[in-house]
DNA sequence: CCTGCCGCTGACCATTTGGTCAAACAATCA
DNA sequence: TGATTGTTTGACCAAATGGTCAGCGGCAGG
């Protein structure tokens, strides 16, 4: 997802396959649970070779997370004033569904740092990501003063986005077995369901609205 | 949440110790990052004496699995066919809540174990759990048949009442700073507003109702 | 009060783990 | 080609980690 800053091709791919290799450690073990062995013999290098690239164990994993943030957030940023509140906010879900496909990983790194604590990344939530929030909390609750939309907790519309999306990331696995699938066909039941399940709570009442 | 069973008093408050001890540390670290002496210093006794307790690490981690599914699924096997369809689920909704705001560990460790593959859990993944789902899903496919609640995919209904309940759980963390809030207001609110999303997608269309 | 078991501990052990380093090896460029 | 810079590795280290064990203290029942 990020590419590191290198000054030759042997370290530009090497440095990327030190990333992707602990992308895929880190994020199924969190970064205690994860050994710079398994990062070395997953990204196919001896483990003296990965300390020539990184200075440490943690360096990896900051460098991981550095960049993530951001990509994280993109969906979110794109929300809009412009175009119909509901099918903004549906537009919103199906960006955040895409990345909870395309890239599991690294939902489940962001998962297994904020459930350790967040050590990492808390002033960044704290920061951008209460900012950015907040922002587009001030834009929904506009829209719903507006009548565009129905009356619900910003904030809260939010979270459960990011819970629904980020689950078929997350516990994919229970996903699977429970559904009895493998592949991406939950992605798809996913996007029916949850459009629906969006459409009707913020479109607005006819009815009551003035 | 679950009693270990033991002959004297002493075995009893040190084991009881033990397994709320390795809850905290194993659900912010999961099993591989948690480490035997942060347990036994969190219980206050000395790792020898963990290890009389119990015969190893994973002998621990697996006590506090053993008897967290039960719990965990007791929620959804208390949705009857009994009562108003809607009311039904809303009732199963809050007291998903409910064992996230009393249970966050759990729910954490939970996460922890389904991140991490769930090498210990995956058979009552695909047993008790795919058979409580399946049966739940018939129940609410009769529903809708019936015209009494909207038509909705039964599994994915589930899995996102799971993802935005557990939610509150596993990244309380994180909600708690994006609201710069502190305590269980979060949970008020998340009750109201998951309240209003449910009942809007699940009470079925009069005019398009048979 | 004494005997035997339960509870507990300090010392110890083998393995794993994050990290270092000198030296060997490869690529590049003047 | 030779000098320079970049890349790789085997050997090594100290600390952490899961686990063992002999023995000691205390409490309970006879």
């Amino acid at each position: 997802m990020s590419a590191p800053r290198a000054r030759t091709r042997i370290q530009a791919k090497n440095s990327q396959a030190i990333l992707d290799a602990a992308l895929d450690i880190f994020s199924q073990y969190g970064f205690r649970g994860a050994t710079l062995d398994q990062i070395a013999e997953r990204a196919g290098l001896s483990k003296p070779n990965l300390l020539y690239y990184f200075p440490s164990k943690e360096a990896i994993y900051v460098a991981l997370l550095a960049g993530l943030m951001d990509t994280w957030l993109a969906p979110l940023r794109a929300l809009h004033h412009d175009g119909d509140p509901v099918e903004e906010i549906l537009g919103y879900l199906r960006r955040k569904l895409e990345m909870s496909r395309l890239y599991p990983r690294e939902s489940r790194l962001f998962a297994n740092e904020i459930l350790q604590g967040a050590p990492q990344i808390l002033d960044q939530i704290e920061g951008d990501l209460k900012a950015l929030v907040d922002d587009k909390a001030a834009l929904i609750r506009l829209w719903i003063a507006e009548g565009r939309l129905a009356p619900v907790d910003p904030y809260h519309l939010v979270f459960s986005i990011w819970a629904t999306t980020q689950h078929y990331a997350d516990f994919d696995i229970q996903v699977h077995r429970v559904l009895g699938q493998e592949g991406d066909a939950p992605f798809a039941e996913a996007e029916r369901f949850l459009t629906h399940l969006y459409r009707s709570a913020l479109t607005p009442n006819p009815l009551t609205a003035r």
